[in-house]
DNA sequence: AACTCACAAATTGTCGACAATCTTAATTTA
DNA sequence: TAAATTAAGATTGTCGACAATTTGTGAGTT
């Protein structure tokens, strides 16, 4: 549990406001599904239940609705968006272009030192997937992880704000609730590898290219958990 | 000045509430310069100067930072963004990756009769250009509704809204303040033609890359002044 | 003279109440 | 019976006031 907690912001907010705290909260809510997708958001129900005045939770919303966690329409109120399979190929498209850029510039700005740190963190990605293996949630952090890593190696911080701040949550929320299949995991350590390589090689084509595949592999692998969900309910 | 307000609202934005108003109002005024880049916003006093209270404000001032024409920090206040040499690099690396994929898909996914409007525009654009020789302001409005439609072709709603709700703001903003210079204008009538009719012929991948290649042409344009500036300031 | 500390003024964050708009359900009409 | 209308209820948008925090000024100390 301690550990779920120190993976909720990854992004580095530090949390100073009340509608900081709403927000974060909401957050982790939605996307773990615990404030349902694609269902509608009541105004005083949910502020009643974060004990804040509305005014704060509006402000939390705008902020959810930056990151693409909630829709909003003028009179008409605000909801949490919908896992489809259209948007997911939409949002993936985008970042796959956007991280393959953060990938090619992190080939010519990562620091050695950072280098040496992501190979360090797959290593122990390696032995703790090994030790609990199946345990999906310990692989999403660690995979998280080296893309944040990555992505802030590009040293270009509007870039990383658009990934980290913005795309990534959508993001998480599909992993989250769509979740990962088996041979999947295995796969991706192999991939990191090839793509940390590129980077320490200060190859940045490769990098992106590579970085792009990785990226198209997770959207089949989460594509195939809409396919399977359509036939069974067919 | 009817045709300055026509080109205050690219995108389809219906102003429904107050806040709507003082966004789009305060929108124009910062991309334009009227709000200074870099200034510091008062609460207080423009929501007196738009005759709306704090709260509508707000409201506005959150979704100005949503297309990154304002920062905010907790306790502390708002600004308008500042025009930097940096910043410009970075948000045409990103533009540059966007719009080359929104090319790339519009390539697959644009009309015909979409890509004849766009023709038929071009056509529009070059003899309004010969008119009026020099008058950047027709170029803008004619450039960007050209940028915009190839972006709307490529039928990516998140990719669209990415695009034309967020980012555009900015580099509007960096256009109308930094300007264009001569020789830039012709030659970007040759690049435009070269796009569509790799468009045309379904080619995407040239579409991305001559896309691309024009953007970094602009983006040198823009760092001309930037050099300019400096040497004088020095 | 430079630095620290404390106080005052101003700014931002939050709240509860009211106004405007949308939704829903009952009622009327064709 | 089905469509259109209207009225009641609920929801969102907006406002002014208060609380919390930051910033600027000035007195005091080294």
């Amino acid at each position: 549990m301690t550990e779920q907690k120190a993976n909720d912001n990854y992004n580095d907010i530090t949390i100073t406001t009340a509608s900081d705290q709403v927000f974060v909260d909401m957050r982790r809510e939605i996307v773990q599904g615990t404030i349902e997708q694609g269902s509608k958001i009541s105004e005083p129900e949910l502020a009643k239940r974060y004990g804040v005045s509305r005014a704060t939770l509006r402000e939390a919303l705008n902020r959810l609705e930056s990151c693409y966690l909630v829709e909003r329409k003028a009179n008409v109120g605000c909801r949490v968006v919908a896992l489809t399979a259209e948007r997911l190929i939409e949002v993936y498209q985008v970042r796959s272009a956007l991280e393959g850029l953060a990938c090619r510039l992190a080939a010519d700005n990562m620091e050695p030192e950072e280098v040496q740190g992501l190979k360090q963190l797959l290593n122990q990605h390696l032995q703790t997937q090994r030790v609990k293996e199946g345990e999906s949630y310990y692989q999403e952090a660690g995979d998280l992880d080296f893309h944040y890593r990555i992505i802030k190696g590009s040293k270009n911080a509007h870039l990383i704000h658009l990934l980290c701040n913005e795309l990534y949550q959508l993001i998480r929320m599909y992993r989250v609730q769509m979740g990962m299949v088996g041979p999947r995991v295995s796969k991706a350590f192999d991939e990191h590898l090839a793509i940390i390589n590129a980077i320490e090689n200060h190859d940045g084509e490769l990098a992106e290219m590579l970085m792009k595949r990785h990226i198209s592999a997770s959207q089949a692998n989460i594509q195939t958990k809409f396919d399977l969900l359509a036939a069974k309910n067919q």
